[in-house]
RNA sequence: GCGAGCGUGGCGGAAUAGGUAGACGCACUGGACUUAAAAUCCAGUGACCAUAUUGGUCGUGGGGGUUCAAGUCCCCCCGCUCGUACCA
């Protein structure tokens, strides 16, 4: 019977095409330098066993872009791997005793099949992991060169100390003073580490951000804030009757004859000659290092100083000396970790000076030569004209920044500097399951890298992870090593790197994953930069920053031949869902919740639930649909197609069972639409239009196509989709009467199955050989429009009065002016507007006709 | 505090360069089919008025302005979201 013929089976059919395109290496990518080459490439996950709706969103996109960009001839590499070195897998080693390997080759198999399920065009012959030493031994000898080049430097710092991770993190890894991943409050700690110097790249990474024309605004100024590049000056200030001094930075050397005070960061090197001197302010002293431990109060702490005894010589004024305080609002990690005080026109200032009775000297005034009137109230920090300022009276704020500089150097006080909030990268961590970091501490010989022989450092296999810290340190023939020097005994670095080092430079690996330095140039050359590259916002300044860094970096050791990584970028929006709680304020998963009409109640209709926000999917609400579930219901065509049409890809989306089982109905409608007739022995060929019902047909098509194809170079798939109904909903409407429309209706149906095919692969390879077709549609070119029909002769031109819609007339392009203007003038429904003679009519050619009255 | 973005029907969202506001969908309503329901199909769907039409008034967070014409441009205000924060 033709019901069960007619039945869209996806499980059965994207089964077939999945199997179809890997037996005949459909997506597999090899280097043509006769074609024009488009890298798209989604951020690589971590392999934590599952695929979420965040993951689909993702991948669902940049595989839009993947077949689009092949189908219009360009030479796709679209690749996938694993960004697979982590905590996580540690985690699970320690509450689960399984190893952090199998654990994570496990996962990988795991999500593996999934992403497969979604039909997803990768070249898996590309894949990569990045725990596998073959990817890590290349990272170790980039490191060298790094190390070799003074590019990689070991110091001790006060770092942020991850105390659930017992590990040291990133300053881009800490957020509101928490773990970027464990949220717990990160402390401050004194510890040798391995840094790179990406402070050598600040002031590219932040020129280059204007040549990155198809970057998001938001992620550019995210990351020029984070490089914090500011002007001004280093001044120094003497100690009274010392020849010690201490220096400041200080963006407004204009504002130095308003001084009043020294400030210095409690963690300042001169702080602990100080307390030697004065023993009274160590008890001080503890009071105002609140700081180190609860950083997340930072805006609520009332900013307060310890007054030091001695006093500092102002640079410009003989006899003016400045108390020195020790203060906890000025922090070491920027500038020189020492400030002058200017009350009169810095708000911190201002209240510090009120606080401990300090002078407060108005030095810039709104207008020239005019003070403020009354009592000063706040800090002034606006433009205006220097006063009391001796040899910088009058002058604009700019001018006096100038001469003041000047005439600190002339002093040999103090000199011209740019200051940057970006500090070095440091990428040493605690932990064992991450990439060794390839040194050797040789008590003779000091710090030395492994010979390149011996290459690469692997992880021992045999561990314990039972005792507390890193197991790589309580590994006694692990550590033990001979120095490659002098051959004594000597000690392995048990620190391993930050995860981001991995992924800092994945991307250029995926061009030849198996070659045997790090990269293939030629590879590279012929792929790089990566033309469109897809993940989350929350990456904006770390690894999207670092990874800029890294191709610098590489770019000027000779190892790569680029300068900036991702020419396109799209940062996706979150996927969401409704939140539930139940009566005992336990959150509740969507599938144990039943709607009937406007109430929620648990699936076997006896306790209500009470609906909470649509928020981000998360396991700690519970709100996720698990897209296996999905795609087993479904299909994949009908997830993938549901998660890009509801919303613009930038913005968050929610996901609703209404919005899934209206993508399965269209589904099935454009089933039920190809297999209703049999096109099989009907030519697939372009022919004139016979009659109105052929040419709106045929219209509707070349619309769509310009539409879709429009929408899709914009990034905007909801509105690609939208016009994928509309040409559906004139191809429904369009009914066979003669062979010559049977012809018609399959060249129709064939361009909007061209259309669908990036969205819905499975059911337009399917529907494609249905038609009768031999070979596959992912070979179909992208379909041309036909002006003929666009340039329609004929419009309908809407007639307004005063502005206002007043009627509508069908007109020939041809008309002229005068001829537009009778008809309208004459239309039955404008006539009795006009008591008298129009003032004026604006008459803009087929857009619109507007009668002034 | 600072920076960025957003605000359009019951909901998600459309609207190249200032030119028919609400495309496309969800939900809803009515009808057909059915013993019935689901599914499917057809029709309607911003609000209000109306002589129910091929009519009118209002309408894109609020107020003002520019213009023949404003969701779109300018000024002021309100609200929400995100980022960032003692950066000297």
């Amino acid at each position: 019977m033709s019901f069960f013929v007619n039945k869209y089976n996806p499980s059965k059919i994207e089964k077939k095409w999945q199997n179809f395109w890997e037996y005949n290496k459909t997506f597999s990518s090899e280097i043509d330098k006769s074609l024009k080459k488009y890298y798209v490439l989604e951020m690589f996950p971590y392999p934590s066993g599952d695929i979420h709706m965040g993951h689909v969103r993702n991948y669902t996109l940049g595989d839009l872009i993947a077949r689009y960009k092949r189908a219009n001839g360009f030479n796709v590499l679209h690749p996938m791997g694993w960004d697979s070195f982590g905590l996580p897998a540690e985690n699970a080693a320690i509450s689960n005793n399984v190893h952090p390997k199998s654990w994570t080759e496990k996962n990988i198999q795991n999500m593996k099949s999934q992403l497969k399920k979604m039909g997803l065009s990768y070249d898996w012959s590309k894949e990569l992991s990045t725990c596998n030493s073959d990817y890590y031994k290349h990272e170790q000898k980039i490191f060298i060169e790094f190390y070799k080049r003074g590019l990689a430097y070991q110091k001790e710092t006060i770092v942020n100390w991850d105390p659930v991770e017992q590990t040291v993190l990133a300053n881009e890894q800490v957020i509101d003073g928490k773990g970027w991943r464990s949220d717990a409050v990160i402390e401050k700690k004194r510890m040798k580490g391995w840094f790179l110097k990406i402070t050598d790249f600040a002031e590219e990474l932040l020129e280059d951000l204007n040549s990155l024309k198809n970057w998001p605004e938001k992620v550019k100024l995210m990351q020029k804030n984070w490089i914090g590049k500011s002007f001004g000056a280093y001044i120094d200030f003497y100690i009274k009757e010392t020849t010690n001094k201490i220096t400041v930075f200080s963006t407004r050397p204009d504002t130095l004859f308003g001084a009043s005070f020294i400030a210095l960061s409690p963690e300042h090197q001169l702080v602990n000659e100080f307390k030697k001197t004065y023993p009274e302010i160590n008890d001080k002293l503890k009071k105002i290092n609140i700081k180190n431990t609860n950083e997340q109060n930072l805006d609520k702490i009332e900013k307060i100083g310890i007054k030091i005894p001695v006093k500092v010589s102002h640079p410009f004024i003989k006899d003016r000396f400045l108390p020195i305080f020790i203060a906890n609002f000025v922090l070491i990690d920027y500038g020189t970790g020492a400030v002058f005080g200017c009350p009169a026109h810095d708000q911190r200032d201002f209240d510090f000076a009120k606080k401990y009775d300090l002078e407060i000297i108005e030095v810039v005034s709104k207008e020239k030569n005019q003070k403020r009137k009354g009592s000063i109230e706040s800090a002034y920090t606006d433009n205006g004209y220097l006063i009391n300022s001796d040899f910088l009276n009058g002058l604009t704020v700019d001018e006096a920044k100038e001469l003041s500089i000047k005439k600190l150097e002339e002093f040999n006080l103090g000199s011209r500097t740019i200051n940057y909030r970006l500090k070095d990268w440091g990428v040493s961590r605690q932990r064992y399951w991450g990439c060794p970091i390839p040194i050797i501490y040789c008590d003779n010989c000091g710090i030395q890298t492994v010979p390149e022989k011996d290459l690469p450092v692997k992880l021992p296999d045999k561990v314990d992870f039972k005792n507390s810290g890193n197991p790589l340190s309580n590994h006694p023939n692990w550590i033990n090593v001979k120095c490659p020097k002098c051959f004594r005994s000597a000690k392995r670095e048990t620190d391993t790197f930050d995860t981001f080092f991995e992924s800092s430079w994945y991307f250029a690996r995926f061009t030849d994953p198996n070659y045997k330095n790090a990269i293939n140039k030629s590879n590279a050359n012929y792929w790089l930069p990566v033309d469109q590259y897809i993940g989350g916002i929350e990456h904006a300044v770390l690894h999207l920053l670092y990874s800029r860094f890294f191709i610098k970096a590489m770019n000027k050791l000779d190892l790569i031949n680029l300068t900036e990584p991702f020419k396109s970028l799209q940062t996706q929006g979150m996927v969401c869902h409704q939140t539930y709680k139940n009566n005992r304020n336990e959150w509740m998963f969507p599938k144990d919740v039943k709607r009937v009409d406007d109430e929620f109640f648990t699936i076997d209709k006896k306790i209500k639930v009470f609906p909470g926000r649509i928020e981000k999917m998360s396991k700690s609400k519970k709100n996720v649909i698990d897209p296996n579930t999905i795609v087993n219901t479904f299909g994949s065509d009908t997830a993938r197609f549901f998660i890009l049409s509801d919303s613009p890809p930038q913005r968050d989306m929610e996901w609703t069972d209404e919005g899934v089982e209206g993508a399965s109905k269209f589904l099935n409608k454009v089933w039920q639409l190809i297999t209703a007739d049999n096109y099989n022995d009907t030519p697939y060929q372009k022919i004139k239009h016979n009659d109105e019902n052929d040419f709106k047909i045929f219209l509707a098509t070349y619309k769509a196509i310009s539409n879709v194809t429009q929408a899709i170079e914009d990034f905007h798939f909801n509105i690609a989709i939208a016009n994928i109904r509309t040409l559906f909903n004139e191809l429904n409407f369009y009914k066979i009467k003669t062979d010559n429309n049977k012809i018609v209706k399959k060249f129709c149906i064939s361009n909007f199955l061209i259309l669908l095919n990036p969205i819905c692969p499975h059911l337009c390879e399917e529907a494609w050989e249905i038609l009768g077709n031999k070979q596959s549609i992912s070979d179909a070119p992208w379909p041309k429009v036909d002006l003929e029909y666009l340039n329609e002769r004929h419009i309908t031109l809407p007639i307004q009065i005063n502005g206002k819609r007043r009627g509508e007339i069908k007109i020939a392009k041809s008309l002229n002016k005068k001829e537009v203007e009778n008809l309208a003038l004459n239309h039955q429904n404008i006539v009795k507007f006009l008591d008298h003679t129009p003032k004026k009519i604006i008459y803009i050619p087929n857009k619109i006709i507007n009668i002034v009255i």
